[in-house]
DNA sequence: GACAGTTTGATAGTAGTTATCGAATAATAG
DNA sequence: CTATTATTCGATAACTACTATCAAACTGTC
């Protein structure tokens, strides 16, 4: 059954990675998952409660952290910390280190144009917009090698 | 000469919108132009600090936020207030209300293929883009009207 | 220069997140 | 199954980024 193939395969997830395996964290995973949006911290906290009452704010912020190093969720867009500003008018997107948060323009003629193919929904109206690429800089793809 | 034109151009553009121009903020935007990256607040801060010691942070954050809201400069990505994790996997892009800060996904099928024309600066590895759209979602748009 | 409106600086307050550490729980060896 | 070790948890203090408040100073206008 679907419920508890996913149950198992997040306890074999574990395993490999070397996690305890403990009720708090499935049911931080299994509530992430059942979620399907772009849920906070204090979202997931909130709907945890609801089946573990006694759990800390910490140990969701813990998890998340965690799950997000072993690749089973992402965060949105790697919130920087602190806002930036930026001044260059000139259309362009983004190359985002992940590890120094390092941001690097890309003028948007080395990348093809955009185009939505759909209408956007529910009466959307968009701006402007930016491909965002996310990776590691070459400094820290070499740091993180050795 | 340049650098006069530019500071006459921003008188203008304060008087324009009813903006006094005060010593502080011509020295925080042109501190804010000449650093062209991507600075956070308190960056810009410790450099208007070296020609005006004697000022404010909060000066420089509603500064800052003075200008987004004239459309001098942008904040890179719209800062979602807190973290926001997301578990579905399948390649998609997202709908950013700049207003209400809700997330939509865009299935990848709904817009073109996005390829990078040339090799990425510095080694950058890239693990993963989405585009990222702004604007109004279809309610924040109507309450804008009004 | 006087008046009204805006901005500034200092600081207290808030939200989101992380660090700390003893207690509790899970994995592992026997 | 029990003992040992490693990991994780919960409570809370601390920290960072940011915002609100408000009197004093400054800007624009007459």
């Amino acid at each position: 059954m679907a419920r508890t193939s996913r149950v198992e395969s997040f306890r074999d997830l574990c395993e490999r990675r070397g996690l305890a395996v403990t009720h708090q964290r499935q049911v931080i995973f299994e509530t992430l998952t059942a979620m399907h949006g772009h849920p906070s911290p204090e979202a997931v906290y909130d709907l945890v409660k609801e089946r573990i009452p006694s759990i800390s704010l910490a140990t969701v912020y813990k998890n998340l952290k965690t799950f997000e190093e072993h690749g089973l969720v992402q965060e949105v867009s790697p919130h920087h910390g602190s806002a930036r500003f930026e001044t260059n008018s000139a259309p362009h997107h983004h190359l985002v280190c992940l590890r120094c948060k390092a941001i690097v323009d890309v003028p948007a003629d080395d990348i093809g144009p955009v185009r939505l193919r759909k209408r956007a929904p529910a009466g959307f109206r968009i701006q402007r917009y930016s491909v965002e690429m996310h990776g590691l800089c070459g400094d820290c793809a070499q740091q993180v090698e050795s």
